[in-house]
DNA sequence: CAATACGTTTAGTATTGCTTAAACGTATTG
DNA sequence: CAATACGTTTAAGCAATACTAAACGTATTG
């Protein structure tokens, strides 16, 4: 690793077993962590030397965590380069990934409800209260968060 | 299937994969479906049949998800075998455990926050943010969360 | 106490999909 | 226009793990 220090070795690698886990792949949450620790913007080379990964990996990986909002791309001008910083209300992002995943939860809540007849009452109050309570947090979460920004 | 409703297969299915991708196993998912759409608590039997999975598998799915909090055992009396259904609450127990992964990551960040030097400002005030971030959401919403119960 | 019911563990198989090297396409440079 | 720089795609290998059948342990029944 071009840092050999060996705390951000061990965060970079508990970092990339904790995307591992949760669905997305190892490097690509190194990637993520890479980028938290960075100064500076890096280039695929820039974060493929530094996690010992191959260029393919960090292509693939930058690609998905752009298109779901969670990095950026830079450019410096005078330079072909392509440049990856995260945005910078990171935190604002992953909140708002955690929650698109409950819409789609809910948006399966309410498949099974419409799948299910009136003879199954007590399930279709469950799925109902699901929506409901999905559709408060929605409406109440980016408030939450704009309370952080007045500060 | 136990019922051959095409539209509750749908709804399995399709809820079934969702977990696949959320790191989750995609018979684990399928359990939870299932219990959604039940109107009483079923056995281990019940789901291995109504999924068509093994019982080894309903055992373990099941173990899982008590384990994480998501679902819970019901005894009837007279009756040796083990029952799963959901928690009333299932909505407040998947926004906690959306929490508690966000919990998580944020441990995550302070290791990094204290793996960098004092050299890299800006990526320590990054990492700062996500950990206020976290904090005022773990406050406010399970206040959010109340609101509901009083309606 | 034999037979059954029930849930868990284990070992093996199959599947999934991550990762990479190499090939490729395109733009840029001298 | 040859050579280089850069990013993406492809094909293949490989590691992780989900799933199952079968064996197992234990409690319960008649």
């Amino acid at each position: 690793m071009g840092t050999a220090d060996p705390d951000i070795q061990v965060f970079i690698d508990r970092f990339g077993r904790f995307f591992e886990e949760t669905g997305a792949s190892r490097s690509g949450g190194q990637i993520l962590a890479w980028l938290l620790i960075s100064e500076e913007p890096q280039s695929l080379d820039d974060i493929a030397a530094g996690l010992h990964i191959s260029k393919a990996s960090a292509s693939l990986g930058t690609r998905q965590w752009e298109q779901s909002g969670l990095i950026e791309r830079v450019h410096k001008r005078g330079d072909r380069k392509v440049y990856y910083r995260l945005p910078s209300n990171i935190a604002h992002s992953l909140t708002q990934a955690s929650l698109q995943k409950f819409h789609q939860l809910v948006e399966l809540a309410e498949l099974g409800r419409d799948a299910i007849g009136a003879d199954r009452p007590s399930a279709r109050a469950v799925l109902d209260q699901f929506v409901r309570v999905y559709r408060h947090l929605n409406e109440r979460v980016p408030e939450i968060l704009a309370e952080l920004e007045e500060e």
